[in-house]
DNA sequence: TTTAGGG
DNA sequence: CCCTAAA
């Protein structure tokens, strides 16, 4: 006979965290004391709890198993005691209960300390998961590790502990839970009689502010008796006070947002940032708030969606040639100007994408710039005039979807700057990436002119050379400027 | 809604 | 890059 109530400890040895998860997976979340406690014995064992079977034993008398106010009679065969029916029982019990806030908080608090307390207490005996405990003649396979008497194989174990979880004394004042549990596990080999059990008491209180409030206790015992000859089984859990209704949801919601809640919020940030490939304006998103500054501008994205990958990121090998057959490289572009040719189709690398990002700030993305986008960039406002920042985004930087029309400022603004110190040369011009300081002089000499074509700002100086503008081939009329003041 | 500036 | 003010 073998009781494998360890495999249940070993479960419960589980780091707080994992037993959390575990609990999480499980579809109901009725019965969380006796549901978990099952089904984590159900991992090894199948579905059965406690007696895993009974060797030798042809004949098995019929055993009941007791739950709550209904009394079962199960039948002993192959199947011991089916605890899965207890499960049922425990289901309608939870259906006739009420449900209210205060019970799921009072839950919550439950759960709260019985992860702690049962979890780290329960650790000490540190069985193996196959570790069985046999009684009966055949002590000399029983375990019982660390725990307490061995010689015949008997495992008692009790744990009782309370507490108090300030964080909930929230609105109705106190919060008062406590919760016991103590499990029991012994076999006795006396003249022939073996005797094994395993009685899981666990006893929980909350008290919310109103005595009475929430009381709950819950007895799942199980236990076998073998006299020589017979064995019998018996099952029985009490549950008190049904009106409580053990809600898994709060805890998981704390445990959720108390572990990624950046994670999340900056997947669905994400996610917009995609979705919003769609015509017109992005979608303007719930919460103004912290999201809404993601694409200020607009994506008039249409020709290739999404990006096109392109090989020259900075930071990451190209990997070129995805699904586009357009993939163009520019490293040669370096030369002089590629001027008006542009308007090849985007070229955008793709560095930095979709990265979950631990970090998970809200940030957008921050994406090198590339040589050809700078290209195009400086092509863009030497056609539309500086200033014309969406225009430019719409005409030529339509394939791209990050850079809104305030990139392509800030990073004219940058260039600019670039420009003034003026060390273009560096040797390193090559046909790389402009990454740091290192730009084609040639695009920063053009830079240079159309900085001194109009000053940034264009608002206040209005540049005089508008005529002799030598836009190296910036349409020949460059700048259809709005000189107009 | 887009720009300009600043952080 | 982000945010805010001004237009």
């Amino acid at each position: 006979m073998q009781v494998k109530v360890e495999s249940s400890l070993v479960h419960t040895t589980m780091s707080k965290a994992s037993q959390v998860k575990h609990e999480q997976e499980e579809p109901k979340d009725s019965n969380f004391y006796v549901d978990n406690f099952l089904s984590m014995d159900m991992d090894n064992d199948g579905k059965y709890f406690g007696i895993d079977e009974f060797s030798n034993q042809e004949d098995h008398k019929p055993k009941s198993a007791k739950v709550g106010r209904h009394s079962y009679i199960t039948q002993q065969g192959e199947e011991d005691l089916n605890l899965g029916a207890l499960d049922g029982i425990l289901d309608e019990i939870d259906e006739v209960e009420g449900d209210d806030a205060a019970q799921s908080l009072a839950a919550a608090c439950k759960d709260y300390l019985l992860d702690l307390d049962f979890t780290q207490e329960i650790s000490a005996l540190n069985h193996r998961p196959s570790d069985k405990i046999r009684i009966g003649n055949s002590s000399s396979d029983s375990h019982s590790p660390r725990c307490s008497g061995s010689s015949n194989g008997a495992v008692v174990m009790s744990e009782s502990s309370a507490g108090t979880d300030p964080e909930h004394n929230g609105r109705d004042g106190t919060c008062k839970v406590s919760v016991n549990y103590e499990m029991n596990v012994y076999g006795r080999d006396q003249h022939g009689h073996a005797q094994q059990s395993g009685v899981i008491n666990h006893l929980t209180s909350s008290n919310i502010g109103e005595p009475n409030e929430l009381w709950n206790m819950t007895t799942i015992r199980a236990a076998v008796h073998y006299d020589g000859r017979n064995s019998f089984a018996e099952a029985s859990v009490d549950d008190m006070d049904l009106r409580q209704k053990r809600q898994r949801k709060p805890t998981r919601r704390y445990i959720e947002e108390s572990t990624e809640p950046k994670l999340s919020r900056s997947l669905h940030t994400r996610e917009k940032l995609v979705n919003t490939t769609s015509k017109g304006q992005r979608p303007r998103g719930r919460p103004p708030g912290p999201l809404r500054s993601m694409m200020p501008g607009m994506m008039t994205s249409l020709p290739m969606e999404e990006e096109s990958s392109e090989g020259v990121g900075i930071g990451t090998s190209s990997r070129a040639s995805s699904e586009k057959g357009l993939v163009e490289k520019h490293e040669n572009c370096s030369e002089d100007e590629l001027g008006e040719s542009s308007f090849e189709d985007e070229s955008e690398d793709e560095i930095t994408r979709n990265r979950p990002k631990k970090s998970g700030d809200r940030r957008k993305q921050q994406r090198m710039w590339t040589l050809p986008e700078v290209v195009k960039l400086v092509d863009g406002i030497s056609e539309f005039g500086v200033g014309r920042w969406t225009q430019i985004k719409r005409l030529s930087f339509a394939a791209s979807p990050y850079r809104t029309p305030i990139d392509l400022r800030d990073k004219w603004r940058n260039l600019l700057r670039a420009s003034c110190a003026l060390k273009p040369n560096n040797g390193t011009t090559g046909p790389e990436k402009n990454s740091g300081r290192l730009l084609p002089k040639s695009l920063l000499r053009r830079v240079h002119e159309l900085a001194s074509l109009h000053p940034y700002p264009r608002r206040g100086a209005s540049k005089s050379s508008l005529l002799s503008v030598g836009k190296k081939g910036a349409s020949g009329r460059n700048l259809r400027r709005r000189s107009s003041a």
